[in-house]
DNA sequence: TTGATTTTTTAGATTTCGTCTAAAATTATT
DNA sequence: AATAATTTTAGACGAAATCTAAAAAATCAA
């Protein structure tokens, strides 16, 4: 385990991402204010294997840039279609019930839901 | 409507695109068989307002470039996870469950199923 | 229809996000 | 300690999509 991951991880646990999504460029500029000199390229390699440890999970976001999160469990997000913000959402049973549905062994998900969320809803 | 426009629609309508899924650039080539100086940036603009109107859908992949498919009905996606081929599949009452679950209006929703094909299972 | 207004198209530049490269540094192995 | 393997680094590079400003086309109003 090299400095640079370890940081990395230990950023994503820490306050500074509970149940944040943070895009890897917040992430390299958070990464800096302990190690300036660490590379782009050294967090992008990373989240990466991060994310292939089962570690952090990707949101491959619709518009701007992808966003991790730090939470294990897999889960749904809510989306709102006017401010673009991010809300987690536990859907207990989503996974089997796409297995059955499938008739295949699904090993897991992403699930966007498109919203508008109550502030955005108020302020139109 | 315009001349590019109404093309558009017709590549989507025709079998070029039945059960497929496309990326811009593709549709920018089998565009251009018809219409040769059709624009690059015409295809977008208009993948863009087609989308707003719910005629087609955008289907934001995980490496590659963004792919659209033409069906109206809301449905998931089946991606393998190790030739990358993108499956439909029907999901009769997830967007139901998903209003009473996130106890909000939701509009619409993207799922992405990961799992790894029958041939690539096979082939491993 | 004619002229004015709005919208769309076009070509290419630009931006954004992420990956790649090759050398240097670090870490692991023998 | 010497060797091998992995990771980091800086910056170049690439793909995808958006932006720009001028031209063209479509729409609207009289």
């Amino acid at each position: 385990m090299t400095k640079q991951k370890a940081l990395l991880l230990s950023i994503f646990r820490s306050e500074l991402c509970k149940g944040q999504h943070r895009t890897a460029d917040e992430l390299l500029l958070l990464a800096r204010e302990k190690m300036p000199g660490i590379s782009r390229a050294t967090v992008y390699n990373n989240l990466r294997s991060m994310e292939e440890e089962g570690l952090i999970r990707k949101i491959t976001a619709d518009g701007g840039a992808d966003v991790y999160d730090s939470s294990f469990e897999l889960h749904g997000h809510l989306i709102c279609t006017s401010c673009h913000a991010i809300k987690d959402i536990s859907v207990p049973t989503l996974l089997e019930d796409m297995k059955r549905i499938a008739g295949a062994d699904v090993d897991s998900y992403e699930l966007k839901l498109r919203y508008v969320c109550e502030n955005c809803r108020k302020t139109v």
